[in-house]
DNA sequence: TGGATGTTGGAACGGCGTTCCATAGATATT
DNA sequence: AATATCTATGGAACGCCGTTCCAACATCCA
């Protein structure tokens, strides 16, 4: 019925069509993925790729799904088989998708738009069962998951969003030395903290400040005993 | 020149707009802010508006540079004078951009678009001064409002999106009862650990939730010592 | 009083997501 | 083998969006 035989060398799939999807959105960001883009670059009608896809959302979800899943999948492969330490394996899911989400920023944004996507359960399990290991308390569990599972896509996603917003030719240090030189002008009276860490922040670098973060909440966890 | 008599009653002027922008988002969200809607609602034309505002991105970038103050004031004047403890501080500080972005979901999108703004700069002023007031380290200074500043606003801003894309009719305990059903049955080989915890899913308050993942932080912070 | 200047509001432009539809290719039926 | 049916295609058309343009009006200074 379906898929007997292919009609043409060159058919539609929902494969090709989110593969192309993908190379748009790395290409040009979120503002560039439009139906007569994507139907030009694969040398068809925008009708006929609604035959495939529902909508644009359906589209941007399954984009997102394949990118999550292939960094998933990456993160856990580079682990190898078992015994790594619980926190480290913890660390290695969440640069994972730190990373997913830095070559990809659009997907950053797609998170808050479709959470319990497949893809995602995954890496929600992956975090999960780790705690276990750890030997957290069941008591715990929910909340030690649930700020672990909120920081990684939390943080990801306003990374990606710094990333998205600046200009495709300058460059990030010299950004973020504008935003930090801004910080050390502010009034010392009302401002005397961001004055203080202005010069970290021109410094700092997002996957070690990411990474921070986690080790963090890791050590907050492992207060609950 | 620009003001020195107000030529009609009900002069169009950048606050007039923005309070009528931040009603319609209220009322429909981030899709209802249109900039026909919005001269509908004035009473005027949408070039009019152009005059007093530069595009679509300012607009929100106002509105949410306004709810944004006012939670601020409220969280500050809720604590009195000095002498809070910085702890509790840093949690009415959290639940006041927690409640204000429940409040108003479309903010929540709106962080990622435009960090840095004025209204944020005191967010963050505030719980870095808090830090200080905690006695951590100067080296961990940065690391530690780092954490906490991303937590706040990922959760508030993921939260948002939950609220946003549910329908607005169905209320939110059935949604997360169907959410929470769904790892329920889940296979149980692969996916253990989220069938455990799918009853906690089910039954959460975001609140509590939230606050959870700021103590387990400001215990991570204190182990910094 | 008469330009100059600061505002207004509506028409128009190009581009978007989506729908519609005529049609061609593949399969099923007789 | 001929015909009917169904899958899949691609381009035209619809309504809405953000934004720009501009003719007209209100107010101010000389």
């Amino acid at each position: 019925m379906t898929k007997r035989t292919d009609r043409r060398a060159d058919a539609l799939s929902k494969e090709r069509i989110v593969a192309a999807a993908i190379t748009i959105l790395d290409a040009g960001g979120e503002d560039a993925l439009t139906f007569r883009a994507l139907a030009a670059r694969l040398a068809t009608g925008s009708g006929a790729i609604y035959w495939h896809v529902a909508d644009k959302g359906e589209l941007l979800a399954a984009a997102t799904d394949h990118v999550v899943t292939r960094a998933m999948s990456g993160a856990i492969s580079g682990m190898g088989a078992g015994g790594v330490e619980p926190r480290a394996a913890i660390r290695t899911i969440a640069l994972g998708m730190f990373g997913a989400i830095d070559a990809h920023p659009w997907v950053g944004a797609q998170f808050s738009r479709a959470p319990w996507q497949p893809a995602m359960l995954r890496v929600f399990e992956a975090i999960g069962g780790r705690l276990w290991e750890l030997g957290v308390p069941e008591g715990a569990w929910f909340n030690a998951w649930s700020a672990l599972v909120t920081y990684i896509f939390g943080a990801a996603g306003q990374n990606a969003a710094n990333a998205r917003l600046q200009a495709p030719g300058t460059d990030r240090s010299a950004a973020l030395a504008d935003i930090a030189g801004g910080w050390a002008r502010l009034d010392p009276a009302e401002y005397p903290f961001l004055r203080q860490v202005a010069p970290q922040l021109a410094a700092h670098d997002d996957r070690d400040q990411f990474l921070a973060g986690i080790d963090l909440i890791l050590a907050g966890i492992g207060t609950v005993r």
